[in-house]
DNA sequence: GCACTTTTTCATCAGGTGATGAAAAAGGAT
DNA sequence: ATCCTTTTTCATCACCTGATGAAAAAGTGC
């Protein structure tokens, strides 16, 4: 990085003398982004070289590192781009949640759906990149060297939010029950959301990956009962 | 392949002249395979050089090739060597139960246990090996690109067996409820059998990745709730 | 000791890897 | 037009990758 200073990685423009920059390069910016978003989802980090990327962009290899500097740069850059959208998405979904309901009318389910369908809803409709995404994060998700650290990093404040929520309909719930009863359900959110297709040739064309209304009609019910049969258990 | 033909990878010796060769060699070969167990389970298939497992398992380069072919070989190798054990086991203890049960005593929840428990066993008494190879597993399960018939062609065949027994206990449920349940299930499972890490900080240390005790003692009644709970919400 | 097979090592190849420095092109203000 | 900055391309480096062929070593039956 000698050559010409990188547009300050952190977003804020260097505002010496050339003016914002007509966005022309933010939109390659975001192209790389796609790109490198989708090949990483399919192989995971080791299995896709910024060549690849460059070409799947259609850029030159040498300015992925003016851009976003190392490969692992750009990969938390593919991360946490996205990262930040679902946790405003979810933290407000499941404030919407308290709010609407006082702690008579609060349902183990209700706050489930809440802190679960943001998710389901953005990875309908929110784009093609999304659905590639979670498949990124479900294998971060299960990654033992890393997976952890990083989740914990971007994920931990809603998954907090969920369980203190919780808290409030089934008070006399145990901190331990909860936080493993969460661990199941992330466990199944995200391999339902990143579409491995396992499921289709299991079921033998019974059951879609892609069917996320299929889902949102079980994963619910599902898990608040999970939840319920683990807390009754312990009391 | 062509400097002395490699010992014919099913197994069976090619028995040509010399004995049964003195399990040095088996030694050997055990070892490479423990070793890129280990390898591939923290960093994925293509986190991991040949170079890396020839280290690990104090053995040179070639000599991976010279037993296992390519490396994508080796990795299946890996994959194939406990996967055999693992059905074994599962099939037996789910036929045990079928077997000391008839349909009016048997439960939702038992045929899950007969099921899962044979994992927690075999990850607690089993050998460190096992860890490994559960994480490998999880990390499968979760790689659109090839897991999925990766984890189909070794893993069907006791998927059906559960879900037929499931049958036998609730006939009136639809398959269609059954495999998405076992979906949510399963990844339920494999994200606490790979031990992540993750719920350790998450919990700030209420609950720990390695107590299999602890995952036994609610994963049953969670799921076995989850499955009544969708089973009953489509009749 | 000797013929023969299997196992292990050594040296090496052709191609790909992430990364960089320097030059060229494009953009914008005066 | 011209200066200055930002963006994009080009050529290249040092290193690593999976894989192989040939030679050496070890094992085995006679």
């Amino acid at each position: 990085m000698t050559a010409a200073k990188p547009p300050s990685r952190n977003g804020v423009r260097a505002s010496g003398r050339g003016r914002p920059s007509k966005a022309k390069g933010l939109d390659l910016k975001e192209t790389i982004l796609d790109a490198a978003e989708g090949l990483f989802a399919r192989h995971g980090f080791h299995g896709v070289t910024t060549r690849q990327v460059a070409a799947e962009a259609g850029v030159d290899t040498a300015l992925i590192h003016y851009y976003f500097g190392a490969k692992r740069e750009l990969f938390d850059a593919v991360f946490v781009r996205r990262a930040q959208i679902l946790n405003q998405v979810r933290e407000a979904s499941m404030n919407a949640y308290v709010a609407a309901h006082d702690a008579s009318t609060m349902t183990v389910e209700g706050v489930i759906e809440a802190f679960i369908d943001p998710l389901l809803r953005i990875s309908q409709d929110g784009g093609p990149g999304w659905k590639s995404y979670f498949a990124l994060v479900a294998q971060v998700n299960n990654t033992p060297a890393w997976g952890g650290e990083t989740m914990a990093r971007f994920f931990d404040p809603v998954v907090h939010q969920l369980v203190e929520t919780l808290k409030i309909v089934r008070p006399q719930a145990e901190y331990r029950d909860l936080y493993w009863c969460y661990q199941f359900l992330t466990g199944s959110m995200m391999l339902s959301l990143s579409e491995t297709g396992r499921i289709d040739s299991l079921s033998e064309g019974e059951c879609r990956s892609s069917d996320l209304e299929a889902v949102r009609r079980r994963l619910f019910s599902y898990c608040a009962a999970g939840f319920e049969a683990v807390i009754a258990k312990a009391l």
